[in-house]
DNA sequence: TCATTTTTTCCTGGTT
DNA sequence: CAACCAGGAAAAAATG
């Protein structure tokens, strides 16, 4: 780790993305894909098993819990893994430490690009992002269980050593979801998560799965943030979503403007849905 | 590297 | 008129 990243902080400031190439003869310069991979490093979708390990030490080390009361060799997968794995399973894998590794991967999933400076490029004031990591809330992929506390605290000193943990759990998940990386799971999360719902997205009906956009730019907005594209538009963002139609992911809902509904190809939007 | 799937870009034309 | 909606096409990016 650590051997020169290639200058991706400050360079990437000016890299042209051309905001508007609307010439025909300009077409994507752009020499070399050279300094191509940050968005790697910055999300745990990408990790190796070797960052999985950094980070599981690194949280450790933060809570100042004695990494030897977490059974390491539970996290033995990539970051792919890492990420499909449920708020349930974090609890299996890590006992009472659980909830404070999902916390951590959760905050690296929704902010993880850079780490304190978004939010004050691109928006407008008026949308106040002031607090991107206003504090946890559940589970942000596939709600399994809305009663669970957030965070229970952790306790300085779990001391638990009767843990029976011996669950050696060989059967790994079995299915590998890219989650969150898809748009209609991007725009997902954000209604299953209202703390970090600065009024951009709305329920509409919330048992139907109809939603509305109430600032469809600044949806988009957001999106090109985790997509690391400056350029989105809620005209792009759109057309994406009408691709889900054709999937059934979503329903065509007309008549209303800046409305859709989750289709039976949608997981996860639903409040008893497993 | 390749094949396939998803998303992005752009556009023409219609609608609210 | 501005902001959306519908899709077709094609290119680019993401994934396995």
């Amino acid at each position: 780790m650590s051997v020169t990243p290639t200058t991706t902080l400050d360079s990437q400031l000016t890299t042209t993305w051309g905001p508007n190439n609307s010439y025909p003869d300009v077409p994507m310069v752009m020499s070399g894909y050279t300094s191509r991979l940050w968005p790697h490093d910055s999300q745990p979708q990408f990790w190796s098993k070797y960052q999985v390990w950094e980070w599981l030490q690194q949280v450790m080390d933060m809570h100042q819990i004695d990494a030897s009361n977490i059974p390491f060799q539970n996290f033995d997968m990539d970051g792919h893994q890492l990420c499909s794995l449920s708020y349930q399973d974090f609890i299996r894998a890590a006992g009472s430490v659980g909830p404070i590794l999902f916390h951590s991967l959760t905050e690296l999933k929704w902010s993880g690009q850079y780490h304190v400076e978004i939010g004050q490029l691109e928006l407008k004031p008026e949308l106040d992002f002031s607090c991107p990591f206003p504090d946890v809330s559940y589970p942000p992929g596939e709600i399994y269980d809305p009663s669970i506390h957030p965070l229970p605290v952790a306790s300085p000193t779990p001391s638990s050593p009767d843990i029976k943990r011996s669950y050696s759990r060989p059967h790994q998940v079995k299915k590998h979801n890219p989650r969150g990386t898809h748009l209609w799971e991007f725009i997902r999360d954000i209604l299953l998560n209202p703390e970090r719902n600065p009024g951009l997205i709305k329920w509409e009906d919330r048992t139907e799965g109809v939603f509305r956009f109430l600032k469809s730019e600044a949806v988009a907005q957001l999106w090109g943030k985790k997509k690391n594209n400056s350029s989105m538009t809620y005209e792009k963002l759109s057309r994406a979503m009408r691709y889900y139609y054709k999937r059934e992911i979503l329903e065509r809902v007309d008549g209303r403007r800046l409305v859709y509904k989750f289709g039976r190809n949608a997981r996860g939007w639903r409040e008893s849905e497993k």
